[in-house]
DNA sequence: ATGGCGAATGCAATTCGA
């Protein structure tokens, strides 16, 4: 099974980009963020001529999340309050950053992961609390169910300093700080492992260029796009790649997609 | 240190992203 993630920074905007990526590139789902539309305006027409199924939380002009998949999906649901109940989730879910369905078993988790402007600002504490609630929320779902877990997304965190161009100084930085990497790690501990660590161990490896400055074509990027599996999957996993091709395009997203095979 | 680029909103200039 092949299970993609990809930010593209709007889908009206790169509907183009998506639909000839999964001409080429026949994966079994594709987990989409920030597609910055309501649910009524989504582009659904050119997926379900492919023969895609559509699952999808979106809200006016920021975040949005997607799954993309080419049979139905099982058990899907939006959002924290979903797993976490009413109290715990419900102001979180305003933004739209989170959804997951079932194939084959296996439970797909698609984030978007705040991005958390500056560090020590308001929304830096919103996306260190926020991921706090991840770790709730992985947790519950390992614990109720015995699915395996494949959790995809925009991370907004360079967890290694081997995932940044140039990391030197990039603890005062957003995306890379010490409380964010610590905030990610706990995540992790509930039993997750990164699929594209499997097999590339070196740097230089990057999903996310900014649009200023030639990010791209000076390779000052960053890897902040990944996948996490739990350990029987992780086992299993026999190829986890970026595919920088589609960073090359007219009007790319500033991201890039991430894809691993089990 | 700052700003740079791109998208959405809504129709000019601002907010947000990372």
């Amino acid at each position: 099974m092949l299970v993609a993630t990809w930010n593209v920074n709007s889908i009206r905007t790169r509907i183009t980009h998506v639909i000839n990526w999964l001409e080429s590139n026949p994966v079994d789902v594709l987990c989409l963020q920030e597609t910055k539309v309501i649910d009524s305006d989504f582009p659904k027409t050119l997926f379900e001529e492919l023969g895609f199924y559509l699952y999808i939380s979106g809200q006016k002009a920021y975040n949005g999340v997607a799954l993309i998949s080419r049979t139905p999906l099982e058990d899907v649901s939006m959002g924290f309050a979903s797993i976490l109940g009413e109290t715990k989730g419900e102001k979180f879910d305003v933004q739209k950053r989170v959804i997951t369905g079932v194939i084959n078993q296996v439970r797909i988790i698609n984030l978007y992961v705040p991005n958390g402007s500056e560090i020590g600002s308001e929304k830096y504490e919103f996306k260190l609390f926020w991921l706090e609630l991840l770790k709730d929320y992985l947790t519950e779902l390992r614990n109720k169910t015995s699915q395996e877990l494949c959790v995809c997304g925009d991370f907004n965190i360079a967890l290694e300093d081997k995932d940044i161009y140039d990391p030197q100084g990039k603890e005062n930085h957003i995306l890379s700080s010490p409380a964010e990497r610590q905030a990610l790690q706990n995540v992790l501990s509930v039993g997750l492992q990164d699929a594209f660590r499997k097999f590339t161990t070196e740097g230089n490896h990057f999903s996310w260029w900014d649009y200023r400055s030639a990010g791209f074509i000076k390779n000052r990027g960053w890897r902040i796009d990944h996948i996490y599996l739990t350990p029987r999957l992780y086992e299993q996993a026999f190829s986890c790649k970026i595919d920088i091709e589609p960073r090359k395009l007219e009007k790319p997203s500033d991201h890039t997609p991430v894809i691993v095979e089990f």
